[in-house]
DNA sequence: GCCAACGTTGGC
DNA sequence: GCCAACGTTGGC
């Protein structure tokens, strides 16, 4: 099992709309980048991810989970593109913003700071713990 | 709103 | 197969 960080504009589907329409389950759909790709498709059934927001807020609010292995897009025409269908599990009490996470010594590996534009990534388990605990999260889920 | 960083495309 | 040009992302 494994850790993830998800990007997402909030003006495109928001936290809110994970926690609303895809309590149950939501399609990651519209990732049109190889290395983004290639993280969903290494993705298991019960692995966790951050939910973070990025342009506005620039912050993880919550957390999700794999429901549904990779599978081909609905929203793509070509059938190369796949994506993940992801549940909401929890918000973080307190959101854990970048400059935050900029300033831990423990985060900064992570690749959200130095990759800011990969928008699926890895994130490890000591990186998973940090985060959870900056957030309020005082027994974080595990994978 | 700007611009740096990155990824992709296409001409050669 | 290289690399310049272009488009997009996302932090500031």
């Amino acid at each position: 099992m494994a850790y993830w960080l998800l990007k997402s504009e909030p003006g495109a589907w928001s936290w809110e709309q994970q926690k609303k329409e895809g309590r149950q389950g939501a399609e990651w759909d519209g990732v049109r980048n190889y290395q983004a790709r290639n993280n969903m498709k290494a993705m298991k059934k019960g692995d966790l991810a951050f939910f973070y927001h990025s342009v506005g807020e620039k912050a993880c609010v919550g957390i999700v989970k794999v429901v549904a292995e990779a599978h081909p897009d609905s929203t793509d025409g070509t059938g190369q593109w796949e994506c993940v269908d992801v549940a909401a599990v929890t918000d973080l009490p307190k959101p854990v913003t970048l400059a935050e996470i900029k300033t831990t010594p423990q985060l900064k590996d992570m690749v959200l700071v130095n990759n800011s534009r990969l928008s699926v990534q890895p994130v490890t388990a000591g990186e998973w713990r940090k985060v959870c605990a900056l957030g309020g999260l005082k027994d974080p889920p595990t994978a």
